[in-house]
DNA sequence: TTTAACAAATTTTTT
DNA sequence: ATTTGTTAAA
């Protein structure tokens, strides 16, 4: 076979990964080893060898990753048989087989799904309780023993205290609850499949030849019934490939289960394991410490990540006195590494994006914010689910962008389109090519005389009613004045747009349309809350604020807008959880409160078993593996605790690191590899990088 | 007993 | 920021 020759660019071991079609097959793809450039090849590999595109599947966790695989995927092997690829979340995938098969299991066709909170108020129905939080508690151990294949019955039987006894009967009503409402909530889309599958094996066999071939992205965060799943889909043939890494495995708290990768070899004795140790991201003293601090954790599989590039600097230990301490040395740090790339005119700019923070908890990230705020350094907090980013909120930023400037294409497109009224694409590419021709806006183009030599009199009639809707919106934006009165305007305007039919017409699911709905109703309040009387300022103090009109809020919200809608450009610092990090990669990185108690994490009262620090250990691994060329980690000498504070002990994980030891310390088989790949690397001038 | 005011604490997150 | 718990006053 010349297959060799057909993707040049990827190394041996990841060739050897694509080009494996046979049988089962694991690649353990370590920390920046170009993970998601072999699945994507895997996926051309395929159709070239007869593969229809529906008969790929590609199983992610998230919808993100799997729209980002698809744009992957249509960059390779083209958007027709990119669209046809069956790449979803593991969720949605369950989703396609109950709508097909779901009468088999006595749901009826339009069953609906119930998200968390619906969950949550069965829950307390169910359990007689207004309590939120022990609620949450049922919920969460509810949730446990689905995703571990239990039923209430088998729950009931394994209870260990009285607590797990009352989720259990909970549990059963719940169960009955469901089945009255004929709705199924997240979990069961994995358990739901994965029963009938096992029960009918007619149905088994159609959805093995369905998807002939399925890969698994980010494979140590399956849990115990995905991998059942799986296990059904596949079959006796197991033609699939797992892509995971053991080592960052940092979800068991959510069901997770390294299992699944230690039972993949005694499950299937045929299957094929590759590991992917060259790293393309990071340098070698990165690398290095990265490696020493995963070296303490049992290995399940061989495997110790290298780098062609060179030692790079090393990684810094930093001390801090407390959290604004702290907080204030990485804004230093942020300003003194911006500032020396400035004044070198040969190296490339370092930019704000280039930097991340890290964190272990969600609060430390608020310190961090004051201090870039105070500096003027622009930052996001990722992992923070943005309200701006939801499509409804997005639909009324673009009307209200549009009121503040009218000459802002992107939103009059999306107003213009929303709710339809019956301007399409025909119209809207004419008087694109109208206003460009005339280097106007979209906006201004609409009024003038020539129009009608570009577009038919009809379409002119509706985009005129359209102008002359902004215009009138503008005009009343401007004089609406107060909370009571802005919301007033608000509602009224989302009236006259029928925005709520909108909503239901463009949803299949009623209930999601509803939550949609009630988001736009919050932002309503939050854009009449901006327009006048008492408002918190960043003391935290109430005072009376100027009262202001619509349009002048709408225009500082089309400024956190703008800003926000830049999308992947956003030049901003990040500041991001370990978790949200996975997958992430900056040239520099700094790791913050790595102390005892924090990193690892240990609450008052809880001794940690041995498995909990391994996974605190891999929490760090991926941390200290998401930093390209500089780390630093931030050791905190004294931490606040509620009012007082107390000494901060460092993290055992800086020990793991090895810092001290110098490079004199390395396998010379490693250096050897190295220094060739390093070399192949210039001869072949690869200027694109792959990352995972 | 109920309410208001204040203090303290807070892991990680998706479907 | 949010939310839960505590304490004091009505």
């Amino acid at each position: 076979m010349q297959t060799h020759t057909v993707f040049p660019t990827l190394n041996p071991a990841q060739l050897e990964a694509v080009h494996h079609l046979t049988g089962p097959c694991l690649v353990l793809a370590g920390a920046g080893s170009g993970k998601t450039r072999v699945i994507v090849h895997k996926i051309a590999r395929l159709l070239q060898a007869g593969y229809e595109p529906g008969q790929i599947a590609a199983i992610t966790f998230t919808n993100k990753a799997a729209q980002e695989m698809r744009e992957r995927a249509k960059e390779l092997v083209g958007p027709k048989a990119a669209k046809h690829l069956v790449i979803s979340t593991f969720h949605s995938l369950g989703v396609r087989i109950l709508r097909a098969e779901g009468a088999k299991l006595g749901l009826k066709e339009k069953f609906s799904i119930l998200d968390s909170d619906d969950v949550l108020s069965i829950l307390k129905d169910a359990g007689a309780s207004t309590d939120n939080a022990l609620a949450r508690r049922w919920q969460w151990t509810i949730s446990a023993w689905k995703n571990q294949g239990l039923n209430s019955a088998q729950a009931e039987a394994a209870a260990e205290d009285d607590d797990d006894r009352v989720a259990a009967r909970i549990m059963q009503r719940y169960e009955e609850r469901l089945a009255a409402y004929q709705a199924v909530d997240f979990d069961d889309l994995i358990a739901l499949p994965h029963k009938l599958l096992l029960r009918d094996e007619a149905v088994r066999a159609k959805w093995e030849a369905t998807l002939r071939y399925v890969l698994v992205d980010e494979y140590q965060d399956t849990n115990a019934i995905q991998y059942e799943l799986l296990k059904s889909i596949v079959g006796e043939r197991a033609l699939f490939t797992a892509v995971g890494d053991d080592d960052q495995s940092i979800y068991g708290w959510r069901g997770a289960t390294i299992d699944n990768l230690k039972r993949l070899p005694q499950e299937y004795p045929l299957l094929k394991v590759i590991a992917l140790e060259q790293n393309y991201r990071s340098t070698g003293n990165i690398l290095r410490a990265a490696n020493n601090v995963i070296g303490n954790n049992p290995k399940l599989f061989e495997k110790k990540l290298w780098s062609a590039f060179g030692d790079g600097e090393p990684v810094r230990v930093v001390e801090c006195d407390g959290e604004e301490h702290e907080a204030e040395r990485t804004v230093a740090r942020i300003q003194a590494l911006r500032g020396g790339a400035a004044t070198a005119s040969d190296s490339a700019q370092v930019e704000l994006k280039d930097f991340a923070v890290l964190y272990r908890a969600n609060h430390q990230a608020r310190v961090f914010e004051k201090a870039l705020r105070k500096a003027n350094i622009a930052y996001k907090v990722s992992g923070g689910q943005s309200f701006f980013d939801r499509a409804e909120i997005k639909d009324l930023c673009a009307w209200l962008r549009l009121l503040v400037n009218p000459d802002d294409d992107p939103a009059f497109l999306r107003s213009v389109t929303t709710p339809k009224r019956g301007i399409g694409t025909q119209t809207l590419t004419a008087l694109g090519e109208f206003a460009s021709k005339w280097k106007t806006s979209l906006f201004e183009a609409l009024f003038a005389q020539s129009l009608g030599t570009a577009i038919s009199a009809r379409a002119i009639g509706g985009l005129h009613e359209f102008g002359r809707c902004v215009n009138d919106l503008e005009y009343r934006a401007r004089h609406t004045v107060g909370a009571e009165d802005a919301k007033v305007f608000l509602m009224g305007w989302l009236k006259d747009l029928d925005y709520e039919k909108h909503l239901l017409d463009g949803e299949d699911s009623e209930k999601l349309a509803a939550s949609r709905w009630s988001n736009v109703l919050d932002f309503v309040d939050w854009i009449a809350k901006r327009c006048g009387g008492q408002i918190e300022n960043d003391g935290g103090l109430s005072v009376e604020v100027e009262r202001k009109s619509v349009l002048d809020v709408a225009q500082t919200i089309s400024v956190i807008i703008s800003l926000a809608e830049r999308g992947d450009d956003q030049n901003v610092v990040t500041l991001s959880t370990l978790h949200a990090a996975k997958g992430l990669e900056w040239p520099h990185v700094m790791l913050s409160g790595v102390n005892e108690g924090l990193l690892p994490f240990r609450s008052e009262d809880d001794d940690m078993t041995e498995e909990r620090l391994e996974e605190e250990r891999r929490l760090m691994y991926v941390g200290i593996t998401r930093a390209r060329t500089t780390l630093s980690i931030n050791m905190l000498r004294r931490r606040k605790r509620g009012r007082d504070t107390i000494q901060g002990v460092p993290s055992r994980f800086i020990a793991e690191m090895k810092l001290d030891e110098n490079t004199a310390r390395e396998d010379p088989r490693d250096k050897l590899k190295a220094l060739r790949a390093a070399a192949a690397l210039r001869a072949e001038k690869a200027s694109k990088l792959p990352t995972d």
